[in-house]
DNA sequence: GCCAACGTTGGC
DNA sequence: GCCAACGTTGGC
């Protein structure tokens, strides 16, 4: 049974566009610096299952497109790197402690789902992104889901 | 194990 | 750029 997620980005650095434009749209999604974001992604992300790739740090935060998951949980290779901005000198290959994922771009909504817009709907009351604000990986129930799908198709001319 | 200080996220 | 909310660190 495939889960739902939300994974946020910065655009600025790599938005639903950077991910559309990898060869076959896979990217890898890296950088994850938070434990309960960590978690997620190691313990629960699964090959198939769907996410919402939300941009934020930027003009008009919201739900930018989706995202399936094409490989699961591996050590994030950026954490070994000391030239990288996401180097961990506590960490080491035989006891990673920072993982990525790796994602297929799907669909890009005709228009950005605002943050504004999910905040006025009651069926998403309970989301995790308007309860707490600093998640990075997240879940997303399958009635949110549907809800923002229908969001972002009623926005599309 | 507590908690103050500090750092980061992210909307506005 | 500001600031609130939250996470992390480190002294004790």
């Amino acid at each position: 049974m495939s889960k739902y997620w939300l994974f946020k980005s910065e655009p600025d650095v790599y938005g639903i566009d950077d991910l559309s434009k990898e060869r076959q749209g896979i990217g890898r999604w890296d950088g994850i610096r938070n434990y309960q974001a960590r978690n997620f992604l190691r313990d629960q992300v699964q090959v198939g299952d769907e996410v919402f790739v939300y941009h934020s740090q930027c003009k008009v935060p919201g739900v930018a497109g989706i995202a399936r998951v094409v490989k699961n949980a591996y050590p994030d290779p950026a954490q070994f790197d000391p030239e990288s901005d996401y180097f961990d000198p506590k960490a080491s290959p035989d006891q990673p402690r920072w993982y990525a994922v790796d994602v297929q771009f799907v669909d890009k909504f005709a228009q950005v789902v605002p943050l504004k817009a999910l905040k006025q709907e009651t069926a998403l009351e309970d989301m995790v992104l308007l309860k707490q604000g600093r998640l990075s990986v997240q879940p997303v129930k399958a009635s949110e889901w549907q809800h923002i799908v229908k969001l972002a198709q009623r926005q599309s001319p």
